[in-house]
DNA sequence: TATTGTTATACTCTATAACTATA
DNA sequence: TATAGTTATAGAGTATAACAATA
């Protein structure tokens, strides 16, 4: 029975009961867990979050512009720059001038960024498997439903 | 009407299946929107989710030290100084030295500090509420449940 | 020797204004 | 004038090493 100021004696465990209320505040430590457990999943191809979502953007969607992959990946424009290059760099995707609008520049995964691509969404598949294996289908499909509602919330909200 | 190199055409959906595949995908863009709306609650009490995380765990476990009150937070020690350094000198909460140990400082929640705790706590239960007003019960229990057990895998997996 | 709080530092992610070259 | 990409910059959040005071 910790008693403040003077003692706090034993007390390993912190009331933290207001805040688990909170689903933002819950949402925050697991999402921390799960943000670790992804970025050592992603070490080994030199890989971030923000890099991995790119490429794997750029695979999926050949020809892609800046502009779109920006608002694609919630991102903005000036912070993409950095991304973009790193992936030019390491070989991993391409840019080239759009003819019609020699503005832009439209973006295609190599051959090297389709196969490291892969590769990484294969780990990043095991990863999230043993993290989440803990859990039920029906669980993290009601869990997944959730966190869309509550991201097309915002334009409702 | 854009045309991106060959393909492309209208896009203005991204295909983002391969990433809408993965847990911490889903989980960071929705996360994105709670962080954003507890933001704006906590805009008016020029509180941070860092200050009012803080605050709150003083105020409901008064004489905690700075150590503890950084593990609870999943801080590291020195992250914490500047958050606890602006509580103190917005007079949140106070330092005192402990003295059994000299090394250590006991915080404290003021009177103002606890008062604005309650504030910005009805203002956070206000705006979760609206964000999710739209999950049932179930959904939502369903949903912490499945981000607990993710936050304690963390020392399984 | 170990621990509490601190300083200094650095890296990532994010956000805004202003520039360039095109349209 | 508006847009695509860029530069420069600044602010958060986070992580590590090293220090002074104390245990």
């Amino acid at each position: 029975m910790p008693d403040a100021l003077t003692a706090t004696d034993d007390v390993h465990h912190v009331d933290d009961s207001a805040l688990r209320a909170f689903f933002g505040y819950r949402m925050k430590r697991s999402f921390n867990v799960i943000q670790a457990d992804l970025a050592l999943a992603l070490k080994p191809f030199e890989l971030r979050m923000l890099t991995f979502t790119a490429l794997t953007l750029v695979v999926s969607n050949p020809g892609l512009r800046q502009s779109q992959l920006a608002e694609a990946m919630d991102v903005e424009r000036p912070n993409l720059v950095t991304i973009v290059e790193e992936l030019v760099r390491r070989d991993l995707i391409s840019k080239e001038r759009v003819p019609t609008d020699r503005r832009a520049y439209s973006l295609q995964a190599t051959r090297q960024g389709r196969m490291l691509c892969a590769e990484a969404t294969t780990a990043v598949t095991a990863h999230e498997e043993a993290l989440l294996g803990g859990l039920d289908e029906e669980m993290r499909a009601g869990a997944i439903e959730a966190m869309n509602r509550i991201e097309q919330g915002r334009q409702r909200g």
